[in-house]
RNA sequence: GGGGUGGUAGUUAAGCUGGUUAUAACGCCGGCCUGUCACGCCGGAGGCCGCGGGUUCAAGUCCCGUCCACCCCGCCA
């Protein structure tokens, strides 16, 4: 091995070289990606952040170089100078930015060894992600890992750069801060100093950006790490980092101005593409009966249609009774799926059963009309407008749930997304932006038999609806709004309440009483009375983002260090024990089993 | 908490209705090789078949439990 020594730095990447730098004599500093020996010549593939280059090492050139050329290993970490050359006509490799030059050695440093890596870092290495974890400063190393996180890099900069020459103030707020009932479960924090007392990790700095709205900062933009103790997903991480905006005397209509102003800029500058602004916007109660989710997929048709009133007048049993109780009867209509068969049939019905429905009814749609077992129990002209509203063709598949509005939203949605996958409906290079406006305010808890703040019980009603609050307060909206993309919720905000009795209207309804609302958001309260400004922000999921944008499969993939399905680290193997004198210190008893 | 998929060499996989010494590819080690780029050729080493129990003359294979990874439901204001 060689010391590291100044003439081993680097004078230019690897991955940087082209034709305009031959005869060009160059240091390059990297990693071994993989070795050819040919006993007198030896080529190595020399790796860095920007990308790969041949090396070529001569015994007749350079005799000390080609001798340490021989102990070379993959992942070795070499200092090569040498000089840029034209490779001989007919050996240049086509699949490589630098495929036209490469480099002869003159001298080599082996500035350190590797041991045999356990698994390969092609960009398109099939190691099981659990292994890739484990070693995830290995993974890293790969190519199209750090052209992810290049563009993750240049997103979060766009991101401050636009709020920059907006006027917005990046103020960083406590990640050490008190924990909020309402909400996701909170990653608590023992105080050592307030024995049997807890700080909790922010589930998001909302509470904190209100309070900089009344101290007159008018607007305020953060990229901030937020935490949330909950069952992960693929698109679900224990910390996440969001955008966090809010702003001052401002309406809806100013943020969703300036959210679309912040989408073209990262479009621009991360995809290179633009946005046609307005986004499109959607009711919350439109984007339920078309597509059955609050965050529809808008890259394909396969809407949902009511069939309510046609079909609830027949003998078909399960459909009147849904009716009769308040239920919908929905259908989509897969093109071309006619000649499924049973089983394929049973697929779909699997599929729509996720979302809850107890079945899922068919009918074939064939030059002379539908078909279906179901077709005895309707009308003739029932069955012709049922085919006629379905807009179906010969050849197509009506796919019918009858429930409750809940679940024929769920499972219609779900089976939506599925046969858009399925019949390959979805241009994967479309990138389809959508706001979700007029969210309810309210949702009843079923369990707890009470009211609950869909958004944040800081989220303003529609004015037109403040008097729907003492009559009807299921049917109040919220000035709240999410953005989507491609399916995605990538953002989500409101209208905060600044007005005292509106809040205490709020936190009747919620079920708050004065004094629980004192303890658990007294000082938001407080601060609220003092002046608070008119105000709104929306925070955007930053790895969602991420995700989206280098069409990764998982959030896993955009997160440096990222956590399994059950919240650990398989790197560090976090959480772990800890030793008692600690838990001493924080007089804290554990009960949990202990575990073997 | 619930449903599903998977776990066999360093890695990725095969191993059928249970049956002799558990295969292959890549990687690794040794040798040869001056225009390769997934270099090539010859040889070699490498296994707690996730873990525990059971059934059986016999278990990688069947059964039960458990752990881990992933997908989903619940949960995520």
């Amino acid at each position: 091995m060689d010391t590291f020594l100044p003439e081993h730095k680097r004078t230019i990447h690897c991955g940087l070289l082209r034709p305009d730098h031959i005869c060009r004599e160059v240091v390059l500093c990297g990693w071994v990606h993989r070795r050819r020996d040919h006993g007198g010549l030896v080529f190595v593939d020399l790796r860095d952040r920007e990308g790969l280059v041949q090396v070529v090492i001569n015994p007749e050139a350079s005799p000390e170089a080609h001798a340490k050329a021989d102990a070379l290993r993959v992942e070795y970490v070499l200092s090569v100078r040498g000089v840029v050359r034209r490779r001989p006509a007919g050996t240049e490799n086509a699949n490589l930015p630098t495929g036209e030059v490469e480099v002869a050695a003159s001298t080599l440093a082996i500035l350190n060894e590797s041991k045999p890596i356990p698994f390969s870092l092609e960009d398109d290495t099939d190691a099981a992600e659990s292994v890739r974890l484990k070693y995830r400063y290995l993974d890293l190393r790969r190519p199209s890992i750090q052209a992810m996180f290049t563009a993750r890099a240049r997103l979060a900069r766009s991101v401050r750069e636009y709020f920059f020459e907006n006027g917005f103030l990046e103020i960083e707020t406590p990640v050490l801060t008190k924990s909020t009932p309402e909400g996701a479960r909170d990653y608590l924090v023992p105080s050592r100093v307030n024995a049997g007392m807890f700080y909790a990790l922010p589930q998001s700095p909302q509470l904190f950006k209100q309070i900089l709205m009344v101290s007159g900062f008018d607007r305020y933009a953060q990229i901030v790490k937020c935490f949330r103790d909950e069952d992960l997903r693929a698109d679900r991480q224990p910390e996440f980092t969001q955008i966090d905006v809010e702003m001052s005397f401002i309406d809806r209509e100013d943020i969703f101005a300036m959210m679309e102003g912040l989408m073209s800029r990262v479009f621009r500058d991360v995809l290179g593409k633009g946005v046609e602004t307005p986004i499109p916007r959607l009711s919350y109660r439109e984007a339920m009966d078309r597509f059955g989710v609050d965050k529809p997929d808008t890259r394909f048709g396969l809407e949902i249609t009511d069939y309510t009133d046609l079909l609830s007048d027949g003998s078909f049993r399960v459909f009147s009774e849904v009716a009769s109780k308040g239920g919908v009867i929905r259908g989509i209509t897969a093109p071309g799926l006619a000649e499924s068969s049973r089983s394929e049939i049973a697929a779909l019905e699997e599929v729509a059963k996720i979302g809850g429905a107890a079945g899922l009814a068919s009918f074939k749609v064939t030059a002379e009309g539908l078909s279906s077992p179901l077709a005895k129990f309707f009308r003739e002209e029932q069955l012709a407008r049922l085919r006629e509203k379905s807009l179906a063709k010969p050849g197509d598949l009506l796919l019918i749930v009858a429930d409750g509005f809940d679940v024929a939203c769920a499972s219609l949605g779900r089976l939506r997304l599925h046969l858009g996958e399925k019949l390959g409906m979805i241009d994967p290079s479309l990138h389809h932006l959508l706001w979700v406006t007029e969210f309810p305010l309210l949702e009843w808890d079923k369990e707890e038999k009470r009211w609950g703040a869909m958004h944040h019980p800081f989220t303003a009603p529609l004015d037109e609806d403040l008097p729907l609050l003492d009559t009807d307060p299921g049917k109040v909206r919220a000035k709240a709004y999410d953005m989507v993309l491609n399916g995605s919720e990538i953002g989500g905000g409101s209208i905060r309440i600044h007005r005292k009795d509106v809040q205490s209207r709020m936190f009747q309804l919620l079920d708050i009483g004065p004094e629980a609302a004192r303890l658990k958001f007294g000082f938001l309260l407080e601060a609220l009375e003092f002046g608070a400004p008119p105000h709104g922000g929306i925070a955007f999921g930053l790895d969602r983002l991420a995700m989206i944008f280098s069409g990764a499969k998982s959030l896993r993939d955009v997160i440096a260090f990222p956590k399994t399905q059950k919240a650990t680290c398989l790197m560090t193997d976090a959480p772990s024990a800890v030793d008692v004198k600690q838990l001493r210190e924080l007089s804290i008893r554990v009960t949990a089993p202990e575990k073997k």
